[in-house]
RNA sequence: GCGGACGUGAUGGAAUGGUAGACAUAGGGGACUUAAACUCCCCAGGGCAUAGCCCGUGCGGGUUCGAGUCCCGCCGUCCGCACCA
């Protein structure tokens, strides 16, 4: 029998789609759509092992649908603008266009060899111009909409490379690249109107049932809505225009424990009062110099600044309380002002007390030792359900929830005109400005005479120049003067380019909407986007949950406002699913100072190195090149096929859990995936007559079953366990030929959305009509699922002691007969009677004794 | 601190409230072979007085004829967020 060759086989099959033309996405008013997404993947250069479990999943999901009778639409294009062409240019002297292109044709040649279902023709990169001209239009689109506006904000910035880096480009302080201290500069920024949408983004995520919870509740807490009271103190004797500080606060019902006001030192008040107390100007620029990291925060203690002014309190305007600037007060949100209420927050506790200022309860538990924050106790923070007494409450019952109390000062405040309920989201608007070179150029144009100009719609797209260098720190476009000096598109007078560029999540916003007309003329095509969109199942990694993901819920909301989508793509991913990692285990020893030393798994053997020495092993460890734990798909593909990846991938784990990565586990993928061939070779040389074809037969309609079922709520790995069983039938099976081909082929079918080479390879060697990838999916015979005879477990007290075989329609009182006079039973009830008998048709007998 | 997920053999993991451990990995034994590789067959939760019995899904309770699954309370692990007023 010859064996099976994946290396030659998989490159025919490949060719022979691609012939077809099977997977180009076509419109068929007959069949139901299905758009199958996975994240599209940044042309790095090369894929990784983690690519190929996400691509295989999205496979599996378009070759079920595909032979299930959908026009499926499952697209790839290039995630393609970003820092590390720009890093590359300067490394090795390369323009990043150059590089970045050189990547995706080394990734692509990669892709081919997975043998997925993508569609290419649609293929795109977001550094197109093609591309990015459309995400331009789109910009002046929302421009006219209010949809993007300019504003000052406080941004990291690093000094020696001149850019603004991103939160989780900054380590300890520094710039990661440069190393220099990052400094917080104020600069004229670009941001999309996101937190317009605060509340639909918020209230929408309860209807996407398909969504996994966790990410959900992650975007959620991001948006972060609180409800609270917003009201101002008046200022004794303040400075001009600061008779009142507006202040935020989500537990009105403490305010008559307020000892103090505080202010954020990027405040208003607080930069107003710098300019005569030059000790406030030094205490605010070194708050200001203070990181944001976590460790920073924990570290840091409360530092506070006496202004010396004062406050009446609204309650009792006779009571003055002081105003203080406060270091762990953030100016973006709120109104970057509170009062402090020392009892019941232990940050305004610890203040307090490093201050001297009083700390007074609004209230104390109903019942229970108390150690009360006046005596030295810690902050008494109940849950807002909790029920609790009023010492000094102004508004409500004395015991009553936090909610509650909450609900009646707010009401009280109104009715007394203090101050008014609100809502607040911790959503910010999302600054989109880059000072990069290798994005999407903002296309507006500074005139010194107009302001801010759009550029016009039919000069773009506003195209990055080619000759740049990246010999110097900062953004090219900045000294690029042939490029940045343009004609005022309003008033012809000479004007400067934006020299800024989009953020690349701006990017990866909208390109599920692109696929729908890849080479429309603007950004989309109402009537493909409407055909195709929504995205039906998206696949992609979690760690895009937030910002990936709310951008692009957002973006489909501001495209349908300026006419690119349909009202009903407003929310666009109708089910997400987010896949686990590939793991593998890290090899480790220690050398003399005892720092670490890693190892390639192929230096290591039973768990020591070639000397001998023993190595700590690790388990499923995230891959890491300087790990030495990474395992390269090209070089799986090459020694087992892509089909041996594929189906390793997929099984073991759920999808949605990270899957360990073992050598021995694809062995014997490569293995099992051989033995079927044989199997399937085998069937077609079994003998014209045998026995149990109808055994096989029943099996094999409950395996359509089973994986059908699986396949369709991503139980990919419980799919692949239920193709193990049945292939262990068929390979011990003494059935017929006709019965073996039957058995054989279905289960070539049932594998083909993880091993589609294989499948084909059987299928045509069994006389298959057409390819497999286009065979319409097997359906399962209701009538073969059915036994007529059934073997029942015997239960005596909920323990199973026994079992009968039974006609499947057999009377309970039958059943119930023949189970008192098994053997077990009747040694159990040793001459009794039974308490009770539970008979479950088609289930299990429990006997009480 | 807040939110979420999870806890089952040596390991990855199966089990609409109904036979716990499917399927696989690693392991042990055997057949084939001069030998090995390939392949095939068998064993395998723990314990014991081994035709059988007892125990067993993180711990403690509860509901039920019956709980890995549902409820209550703990313990632990992982992930996300967080000076957010």
């Amino acid at each position: 029998m010859e064996r099976y060759d994946a290396s030659q086989i998989e490159a025919k099959w490949q060719e022979a789609w691609r012939e077809a033309g099977c997977f180009v996405a076509k419109p068929d008013p007959d069949k139901p759509k299905y758009y199958v997404l996975e994240m599209f993947p940044y042309p790095s250069g090369n894929l990784h092992i983690g690519h190929v479990r996400n691509y295989a999943m999205g496979d599996v999901v378009a070759r079920y649908k595909l032979s299930t009778g959908h026009a499926v639409l499952h697209p790839m294009g290039w995630d393609a603008f970003g820092l590390p062409a720009e890093n590359a240019a300067m490394e090795r002297q390369v323009h990043p266009g150059a590089w970045t292109y050189a990547n995706i044709d080394n990734m692509k040649a990669q892709f081919d060899k997975l043998g997925l279902t993508l569609d290419w023709s649609r293929e795109f990169a977001t550094c197109d111009p093609e591309y990015y001209g459309q995400q331009q239009a789109m910009f002046i689109d929302f421009l006219e909409k209010g949809l993007v506006y300019r504003k000052n904000a406080v941004v990291n910035w690093d000094p020696v490379d001149m850019t603004v880096l991103a939160n989780e480009q900054v380590e300890d302080g520094k710039g990661w690249r440069s190393g220099a201290p990052v400094e917080r500069r104020e600069l004229t920024q670009w941001f999309f109107r996101i937190s317009d949408y605060s509340e639909e983004l918020l209230s929408a995520l309860d209807r996407l049932d398909n969504w996994p919870e966790k990410v959900r509740s992650m975007q959620r807490n991001w948006i972060g809505k609180s409800r609270g009271l917003q009201f101002s103190f008046s200022v004794v004797d303040g400075p001009a225009g600061y008779d009142r500080v507006e202040v935020y606060t989500t537990r009105p019902d403490t305010l008559m424990g307020a000892s103090f006001v505080g202010i954020s030192p990027d405040h208003p008040l607080a930069k107003t009062l710098e300019a005569g107390n030059s000790d406030l100007a030094a205490f605010n620029a070194e708050c200001r110099k203070m990181g944001t990291s976590e460790e920073e925060l924990e570290k840091a203690e409360k530092r506070g600044f006496d202004t010396g002014l004062r406050v009446r309190h609204p309650l009792d305007t006779a009571w003055e309380l002081p105003v203080y600037v406060a270091n762990f007060i953030l100016m973006d949100y709120g109104t970057g002002a509170i009062f402090g209420c020392p009892a019941h927050d232990p940050r305004d506790l610890e203040f307090a007390r490093k201050f001297g200022l009083p700390v007074q309860s609004t209230f104390e538990p109903l019942s229970g030792e108390h150690h009360s924050p006046e005596e030295g106790g810690e902050a008494y923070v109940p849950a807002k359900t909790e029920t609790v007494r009023y010492i000094s409450g102004f508004a409500g019952k004395s015991e009553q929830t936090g909610d509650e109390g909450i609900d009646s000062a707010i009401s009280f405040c109104e009715q007394n005109g203090i101050g008014h309920g609100v809502t607040k989201f911790r959503l910010r608007d999302w600054g989109i400005s880059r000072q990069r070179y290798w994005g999407c150029p903002i296309p507006v144009v500074h005139c010194d005479a107009c302001g801010v100009v759009p550029e016009k719609k039919e000069n773009l797209p506003v195209r990055l120049p080619e000759d740049v260098s990246f010999d110097r720190p900062g953004n090219p476009l900045d000294r690029h003067d042939a490029w940045r000096n343009v004609p005022c598109p309003s008033c012809g007078q000479p004007a400067r380019r934006e020299t800024d560029t989009m953020d690349t999540f701006v990017d990866s916003s909208w390109y599920y909407a692109r696929f729908t007309s890849p080479g429309a003329s603007t950004p989309t095509n109402p009537d493909e986007a409407a055909y195709w969109m929504n995205v039906d199942q998206y696949i992609g990694g979690v760690e895009h949950a937030i910002l990936h993901l709310l951008y692009s819920r957002f973006f489909a909301r501001a495209m349908n406002e300026a006419g690119h989508l349909p009202d009903t793509a407003r929310e666009p991913f109708d089910a997400l699913f987010t896949q686990g990692m590939v793991t593998h285990e890290i090899y480790m020893t220690r050398d003399d100072t005892g720092r670490p030393v890693y190892h390639f798994p192929s230096d290591v053997t039973d768990g020591k190195l070639a000397d001998g020495t023993e190595v700590e092993i690790i388990p499923s460890a995230k891959m890491s090149k300087s790990k030495k734990n990474v395992v390269d798909p090209m070089e799986i593909i090459t020694r087992f096929g892509a089909d041996t990846a594929r189906w390793f991938v997929l099984s073991d784990s759920p999808p949605e859990r990270d899957v360990e990565w073992t050598d021995a586990g694809a062995e014997a993928a490569s293995k099992h995936l051989a033995r079927v061939w044989r199997v399937a070779q085998a069937a077609k040389d079994a003998p014209e007559a045998g026995q149990g074809d109808e055994d096989l037969l029943r099996e094999m309609h409950r395996a359509i079953r089973d994986v059908t079922l699986a396949v369709e709520s991503f139980g990919f790995n419980a799919a692949i366990a239920r193709l193990y069983a049945l292939t262990n039938t068929l390979a011990k099976s003494m059935a017929g030929r006709a019965a073996q081909v039957e058995a054989a082929r279905t289960l070539a079918q049932l594998m083909s959305p993880m091993t589609p080479h294989l499948s084909e390879e059987i299928w045509a060697a069994l006389g298959g009509e057409g390819l497999i990838a286009t065979a319409p999916w097997p359906v399962a015979d209701e009538a073969m699922l059915v036994d007529s005879q059934i073997t029942l477990p015997i239960q005596i007290n909920g323990k199973r002691r026994d079992e009968i075989k039974v006609p499947r329609d057999m009377a309970k009182d039958e059943i119930e007969a023949l189970a008192l006079a098994t053997p077990a039973v009747q040694k159990a009830l040793d001459g009794g009677t039974p308490k009770k008998v539970i008979v479950v048709p088609g289930r299990i007998v429990n006997v009480v004794v």
